[in-house]
Order: structure tokens, then sequence, then C-alpha cells
DNA sequence: CGTCGCTTTGATCATGATCAAGGGATGTGG
DNA sequence: CCACATCCCTTGATCATGATCAAAGCGACG
């Protein structure tokens, strides 16, 4: 990992807009983030960027490029846990505990802002709202892993698949890298088992009758889903899980009217 | 579900020790949440707490009884993602989303401060702190999660289910209804079998074998772990993400002095 | 005393793992 | 420019974990 004391400003304008579509943030409070002196960071392929038992004390800000985050089983292999998107923060879990419970390793060349958790904390007493914000979306990765639960523990090896690319292409669209049915992304069959409990030749197998069916095809890393209505009847994919209820909506419905904590950009 | 209007005070001794380990918060910050005037609602044996498709406005933080959290998918029967104990908050994830994405219900009568969620947001501009340190206890939500995923995903059924009744004796033991090796719960194999995506003659058979190989033993809502030890390493149980980080271990390792949260002293 | 829900047991079946081997690509060093 | 290594995809044969189906026993409770 090599930290860029130079230019500071470079990556600020992608990330910034994806920050404030993943947590609401307005223009003021997307600066109040990077007034906390982020390092933009730049990470080789395959290079580790969270390891797992140690301690996490940064946040890093995905701006370009992908990652896994994974765990380290004793004895087994490791296990996927989640393929790391722009616009996602490594770290977001790992920083709830004295040693981190995962590794999260770029899976591409990788570039992102790196901010230490305790500035973060510290927004607590002098922008509340932003840490409320930020929290907030923390919180809502839950109900990825509750969904990626349902997938792995109720569904079949077809079903997971369609899922899982499913998720990718909205959420990837949600950060505008995926058009109306196709992404770009170094996804290898084996990576595919990995995050779905499968075995790699299943995965081949599964992945080979979808394109028979023309629900999906898969080549050199690019997933086109041929027919997403389809798919999604099929595997039972609902996007709401993936669209959280925005913490402006729920402010703004409040009654009382107690000063807020930087006048003016109030959205009420 | 019936509200109770008179007796408001009842309930909260046994819940604000709960709150104190759960959120970290101190007396003075708990009688802040009470002091949101939440009302104490009894839920009867199989009644529906949190309902999925509708909106969920309130928490419910359980203070007696147990509940399950659990999906309807379409067709397929339901899917148990979590059984949610005395101390848990129902809804919690509930409120991130227009419609609630799972419903709650009671397994046993049950007894739960209701907290409007709008109340809870505005702890936002009055106690940052208090708000800060719950949202910090939801997020943490996503790690249990993603033990369940791996739990589900790389783990046969022997291994599954002695993980399952591990954390469940280490998070009931976190709110003082379990001993060393034991705790009461209904808990059936059916239950059982739901939450981790097996079938119920199979969890029985395995159950039986556990029993044999003197590991565990569950008898009329009982279950006695006689070999923690050995299960923890048959299994490879490592309960580190049942452990997360006081946020306060954080707040307090940042070197500024800002005033803490109390109205009239802060500045900004 | 009958019903209902939970547990137990057994027989059969299938989804998906494991093992094995070969086939492109791409990349690297001689 | 070729030899070799590596990584990923592909295919097939065999195996096993755990599902499904079926039926019966057993409390508890009204």
């Amino acid at each position: 990992m090599h930290a860029d004391p130079t230019p500071k400003e470079e990556g600020h304008p992608a990330a910034l807009a994806e920050m404030l579509a993943k947590f609401s943030l307005t223009p003021a409070e997307a600066s109040v983030v990077f007034g906390l002196q982020p390092d933009v960071h730049f990470f080789r392929s395959g290079e580790e960027m969270i390891v797992q038992g140690e301690r996490c004390q940064r946040l890093l800000v995905i701006i370009e490029g992908f990652a896994i985050r994974y765990r380290d089983l004793r004895g087994r292999r490791r296990h996927v846990l989640d393929i790391v998107l722009p616009g996602d923060i490594a770290g977001s879990s790992s920083c709830h505990f004295e040693n981190a419970l995962y590794s999260e390793k770029a899976l591409t060349d990788l570039r992102a802002l790196s901010i230490p958790v305790v500035r973060v904390m510290n927004l607590v007493h002098s922008r509340p709202q932003v840490a409320t914000k930020l929290l907030w979306g923390f919180a809502y990765e839950s109900a990825i892993y509750m969904e990626h639960l349902t997938d792995v523990g109720r569904r079949n090896a077809r079903e997971r698949i369609g899922h899982f690319l499913l998720e990718l292409l909205t959420r990837l669209q949600a950060v505008s890298l995926a058009d109306q049915q196709s992404f770009s992304l170094p996804l290898t069959q084996g990576l595919i088992a990995n995050v779905l409990g499968l075995s790699i030749p299943y995965v081949n197998l599964v992945l080979r009758k979808l394109h028979e069916d023309g629900l999906v095809s898969i080549n050199y890393q690019t997933v086109i889903i041929k027919d997403v209505e389809a798919l999604s009847t099929l595997v039972g994919f609902e996007r709401d899980y993936l669209k959280p209820l925005s913490i402006i909506d729920l402010l703004s419905e409040s009654t009382d009217d107690l000063p807020w904590d930087h006048p003016g950009t109030r959205p009420n």
C-alpha cells in the first residue's frame, strides 16, 4: 500500500457522488467528510487492505476498483462474504471489533480514501448529523447480509447464482457502473463459487444451463443478463433490500424543530 | 397487541441493565432513552410484532420473552433469520426501509418497550452521543449475520447446529439468562432446522449423534452443552464476533477534548 | 379423549461435492 | 521465439450429505 502525499483532490469528485448516493449526504456534509483530511491510497491487485485479526483503525471509501471481503476459516480455505464495490466502505464492520473479523483484499488495482475511524467518531460531537448518516448507512449493511443468508440457506444453486448476479447488477447500477442489463467486473467462476458456498464445477454447470436458457451470458469479465425480468421471477429477486430509506425521510418527519447542526442545508 | 397505558415504570430496571450492556449507555444516557416515554407493550405468544411489507415506525426493546425474525419467501415457506432475545431490538433493521423486509413474531408471551423511530432519530439533535451509541449498536448486527452466513454457507449440519447452540449460549449469558453451560428457551427442532436451512428429520439425527457423543443434550426446552470446549473446537466457534468493541473505547482514544453532548455546553 | 404439535425412525432420492484430467489463454524467462 | 507456468474454464465419473416422503409415538392441553 502506498499513500500518495501530494494529490489529495484527484479522487474526490467520483467518490463524492457515491457518498451522496449511499449516505444521503448533502454536498456540504460531504465536504465535512472530505474535510477530515483523507489520504488517497492506492492498492495493487491482490493487496490486503484490511487484515483479519489486526486492529482496523481506518475506513476506506472505495473510489475505483473492486475488492473482496472474506474470512479465513481454520483448516478450511477462505469464505468470501461479499464483493466490495466503488462507493462501499472497507472496514465499516471490522472497526466494531478489537480485531478485524475478516480481511478485505483488492481484486483489481484500487483507489480509496482512507479516513481514521477516530476522526469519524469525533464527528459525533462536532457534526452529529453527519455522524448519524454515516452510522445509519453502516447499519443498513446488515440487510444485505440477511438477504445473502436466505440466498445461501434457502435457495438452490441456480437461484443463488441468479440472485447474486442480479444483486451485483443493481448495486453497480446505483453507482453508474452498469447499464440496464450488463456490467463488467473481474468475476471468476471460482469467486462466485466461493461467495455462494458452491463448488467450481457446479457453478460452471449451472452457468452453462442459464446460458442455454438464454438468461445470462458471461464472457471476458462481462456479465449480460439477457432477460432481467425472467431471471428475477425465476430466482425470486426483489430489490427492496438494496433501497434503504434515506435517513432524511425519517428526520424530516419529525414534528419538533430543534436546532440543526449546520443551518442552511436542512432538507426540510 | 395491547399497550399498557398505566404502569410505565414496571419493566425498566431489567431492560435498563440490558441496554447498558448492549449499547454501552451510562445510566444517565439510559434514562435519556427511557425519557422518550416508551410504552410497555405486551405480546401474546405467536403474535406478530413487526410485519413484513408494512412500515416499521417503532423500535421494540425486548424486556422479557423470545421472538423470531423471519422472512416470508414467495411460494416457499418462511425462513427464520435469527432468534430475538431479551435486550435485542425488534425493528432495528426494518426501520431502514419503506416497508419492513421481514416479520418478527413473539415465540412466547413477551414484554417490550416500544419507542417511535422518529423519537430516536431526534436524539441526533438533542443527544447526539446517545444516538450514536444506538446506531453503533445496530451496525454491529451485521457482524452476527456475516457469521451466520459462513455458518450456513461453509459448515456441515453438525457444525452448523453446534455453532448455533454455542452462539445462543453466549448471547444469553450476556444478558444473564444462561449459566456456564446451559440455558432454557422454547427451541424446537423445527425452529433449528428453519434457522439453519436443514430438514427436521436431519436435525433430529444430528442432535441425537451429538447427544451420543456426550456433547449436548436437549430436554424440555433446556439445552445443556456438556462440553463447551470440545464442542467449540469441533465446530470452530470463536466468540469474538459477539463481543463488539465498545464505542466508548473509540471515543476515549480521541485526542481532542470537546465537551460532551449535554445541551448548552456544545460548541458549534 | 381427541386433537395438535413436536419428536422419532426408516426408506428412498437428488442436489451438489469431490476427484480427475484436459484445454485454452496469458505471461515470463531463457 | 519458444518452453513452461499459471490461472481459469470445461467436462465426466463417482460419491455423500442432507432432502423428501411416510408413518408412528408422545405429550400437552382443552
